[in-house]
RNA sequence: CGGGGUGUGGCUCAGUUUGGCUAGAGCACCUGGUUUGGGACCAGGGGGUCGCAGGUUCGAAUCCUGUCACCCCGACCA
């Protein structure tokens, strides 16, 4: 009893502090840890073996959309940074340097990556002469840095693992279509492999990318009531073209500037799918995107033929083409199943001679806990079943979510209201003025998240200003 | 960049206020044995230049100066 009480303590609980529920999590889970540089963490192998499925799955789409994969320097020089305005601005106060180079100093220092834009601008305008040449659709894995103030795993470290896409074309409208089109990619494969929904949208002026024309967004909300953008795509019309001069000869042979896109998703989606799905008792991972799918747990394992009918069972469900372990360790199963909760794997198969007796094992669903008693013979389609099945259940738990916890306000005092009491997103109309923008940050404490694609009149007026209203906006606190 | 906090075996910490015997505890780890359906137990064992650098002192984890790092909360950003 003492043991348990103490288990649950290990792991804070979201409720008393949410915040140091996350970092216990992450840590207990085993998916990070602290390096001996601020914000550059260590991704332990349950952690990279996550980021690993998400590649594996967007590579896929990415490719089925006809996206070559690249790779461009991790220094990029000084002049090369410089060359569009809005961008450097908006990076160089959380750029890392390079100034030396062995024992010399640099001529001109060396600025680490902290987007890739400069790079892929400067290699296109190499490349491309004809309307022949376009489109380039070009994605690359990497990771990228940006010297931030204050570092959280996963969710803002200094060091991250992401994809960068970069692509150009003739026409604007073939640029915008590739913009929104993989904003839909990244959508899909939340909602469908991450079992998380989100809100597809543009970013307000304030808010987008810097020297984009337009940037899209998805949000997502987590357990807390606090947004978390989760996916970028930005269209850059011919800003950049303009600056690293990427042309082409169109077929009347008039020097054309292409228009160009980038999209990107991180390391900061793993910081999603703790915050959205997890609970007291750690980490609960989607089965699409979990590493183990199921873990197999012998009970009383010392005796005869335990632990062989365990293995039996793990190669069955492997065969099966299930995400399959054994924990065969000498810990007692109590600790066994808190492991297993703890690193949020889908479900555990407990097998121990009471089971073996009945030719059956207990398959236990890590997000309701709840037992189904399954025969062997049908244990691999049971399995794949209760994983589909706890997949449906966790999108749509997470869609409730959402809809409990989004508001809509018509008046500026309903607004501030739900602001200070309510977490979650506040809808609300816009004029489309900064100044109100700025207002409602100051009053209430919540930043634009996006101006959905889903519009909806709630006033025809902006309630701070009393202007027409333009959109209307999802609000709320950031991460 | 502001505010707060912490650096002592692998981890969590006690000890620091008021300097003083050989620097402790729990967990983890190793060996042997008994156990196993919600974090088992017994016995034995290994592991520390107390973040770092100076200083004060007969004597420093403890006092002084400097320095480094990390964590949390804000402001800014994916």
């Amino acid at each position: 009893m003492a043991k348990e009480k103490k288990l649950v303590e290990s792991i804070t609980s979201m409720s008393e502090d949410f915040a140091q529920w996350y970092t216990d999590v992450v840590l207990r889970a085993e998916l990070v840890d602290y390096s001996g540089v601020k914000g550059c963490m260590i991704i332990r192998p349950d952690g990279y073996a996550i980021w690993e499925n998400i590649q594996k799955e967007l590579d896929a789409r990415f490719k089925a959309t006809g996206v070559e994969n690249v790779y461009m320097p991790m220094l990029i020089p000084e002049s090369l940074l410089q060359k569009e305005k809005d961008h450097v601005e908006g990076f160089a106060p959380e750029v890392a340097w390079v100034t030396q180079g062995g024992l010399e100093t640099l001529q001109e220092r060396l600025c680490i990556r902290p987007t890739s834009e400069t790079l892929f601008c400067d290699f296109f305008s190499k490349i491309v002469q004809s309307y022949r040449d376009l489109p380039k659709v070009y994605n690359q894995w990497c990771s990228v840095m940006r010297w931030e103030k204050t570092t959280r795993p996963f969710l803002r470290s200094a060091e991250f693992l992401w994809q960068e896409g970069h692509t150009i074309h003739a026409t604007a409208e073939e640029a915008i279509a590739r913009t929104k089109q993989m904003l839909n990619v990244y959508a899909d494969f939340c909602e469908e492999v991450l079992a998380i929904p989100v809100i597809k949208g543009q970013k307000t002026d304030k808010e987008k990318f810097a020297g984009a024309e337009a940037t899209y967004t998805i949000e997502a909300l987590m357990h807390d009531g606090k947004a978390l953008q989760s996916g970028t795509s930005h269209y850059f019309g011919d800003g950049f073209a303009k600056a690293f001069d990427i042309q082409y000869s169109d077929k009347d042979n008039k020097l054309q500037y292409v228009h160009e896109t980038s999209w990107g998703l991180s390391t900061r989606i793993i910081g999603a799918i703790i915050m959205v799905h997890g609970d007291d008792s750690g980490l609960v991972l989607p089965p699409r995107i979990a590493p183990t799918q199921v873990m197999v747990i012998p009970i009383q394992q010392r005796k005869e033929g335990v632990l062989e009918k365990a293995a039996e069972l793990e190669a069955v469900l492997k065969a099966a083409g299930i995400r399959v372990k054994t924990d065969d360790t000498d810990k007692s199963p109590g600790w066994k199943f808190s492991e297993q909760e703890m690193r949020g794997i889908p479900l555990r198969v407990e097998i121990g001679p009471k089971d073996i007796e009945q030719n059956q094992a207990v398959i236990v669903r890590r997000d309701t806990r709840e037992k189904t008693v399954v025969s062997l013979d049908e244990i691999a389609e049971k399995t794949k079943e209760i994983l589909e099945t706890m997949q449906a259940d966790m999108l749509a738990r997470a869609k409730a979510h959402v809809e409990e916890n989004t508001y809509e306000a018509a008046t500026y005092e309903e607004f501030k209201d739900i602001a200070a009491n309510k977490p979650g997103f506040i809808k609300m109309m816009w004029c489309g003025d900064l100044e109100c923008e700025l207002k409602i940050k100051e009053d209430a404490g919540v930043t634009s998240r996006c101006m959905p694609f889903e519009q909806k009149i709630i006033s025809d007026v902006c309630p701070v200003c009393g202007k027409p209203a333009k959109k209307m906006v999802y609000w709320g606190k950031a991460y």
